[in-house]
DNA sequence: ATAATTATGTGACGTTTATCACAGGTCTGA
DNA sequence: TCAGACCTGTGATAAACGTCACATAATTAT
């Protein structure tokens, strides 16, 4: 819970009587490789705080696996579409590590965000990096061709590319991971 | 303002006492077509609420114009790295015709905030709509084709296509203007 | 009204990328 | 330890896309 402290403490201001009223709202769990955070078809009622480990959001489509978005250590995952409106998920988010997390209930966290208004900024701050990690990786597809996308990467998510395969990469900068393994070596002989 | 009333009205719960708290944050303004909401290098301190008319986002690099979103009416403009980080915004916003917007200072818009949750909260949902739209732009490449993204717009989005012109939606689908012209040209004759 | 600007369509051509096929390497669980 | 699963590299080929060039609307400004 001390590294969740902190993250929160880096958002916004927040007191020890914050911290004790969020308690009932957060849960630790641990997720094996593989395990499911979030299933397509289910309503996403919890943000994931990644404690340790990290996991993968992904669509599946005709069989075809598209990797949308990796979260690693210090970072939530959620679908916030489906956190925010009710709305069923369309992808799934799974565990490609071990993976600790500590959930925030939906439910009991609006009820402590009404009693404290820190609580509630820490939600608008969540949201808010959430929101700009989106709009970075989607102007990355609108300013960048495949292998610009790759030296972005390198340049500013550098955790990324270490700890991620070629193939699971490949579909999340979308492009084939034979193209991307071409990229690479190009890259590697210029 | 009544417009707006009903947007917020439509995101969360509002007291006339919160709306009346919130007047001093906001100030109505024209825009002029191809006039600057926010310029790149300024930091960005406001949320800009679109009452009439529409603006889009965009990168200039080398020369070349990359539109990155359109914002319509009951929508929200801004930049949100730069609001909420403070850092200079790499992209402009400008009016693609005479704009009515009715703009959010930072900085009282906080100050009322903290004084009325139901401020907060709408805080947080404002940015959560704007998160949403982000990534669900973000897996549109992630997902599909040019003339998926395409179709995906015909479907879901169809005032986009309605208002802005080829070549502007172009630079916002990632294709070139002439791969655009193709694309529909395909699909008339199918 | 008309000149200038901007938007669109289209052909030609070269580049980039996807797809299929297959080989070899690495990891993992029984 | 060994088989199966997954990962990476690479060649061949076809499809998609970008770029340049130019013609023709359509729009805008004076």
């Amino acid at each position: 819970m001390n590294n969740l402290l902190k993250y929160i403490r880096s958002l916004t201001s927040f007191s020890d009587e914050s911290w004790n009223l969020l308690q009932p709202a957060l849960t630790k769990r641990e997720f094996k490789k593989n395990e499911f955070l979030l299933r397509q078809g289910q309503v996403c009622n919890s943000l994931f705080y990644i404690d340790n480990g990290y996991c993968k959001s992904y669509y599946e489509i005709d069989g075809v696996v598209k990797n949308t978005g990796f979260f690693f250590e210090n970072e939530i995952a959620t679908n916030i579409n489906s956190f925010g409106n009710g709305q069923k998920s369309e992808f799934n988010i799974v565990a490609c590590e071990p993976l600790t997390a500590i959930i925030f209930d939906k439910d009991k966290l609006f009820q402590t965000a009404q009693q404290a208004n820190e609580i509630e900024t820490l939600g608008r701050n969540c949201i808010r990096l959430f929101a700009t990690k989106q709009e970075e990786f989607s102007t990355l597809f609108k300013l960048y061709s495949a292998q610009e996308r790759l030296e972005y990467l390198e340049a500013k998510h550098p955790e990324i590319l270490q700890r991620v395969s070629l193939s699971q990469l490949a579909s999340f900068l979308g492009v084939a991971r034979e193209t991307l393994s071409r990229i690479r070596k190009r890259r590697v002989l210029e």
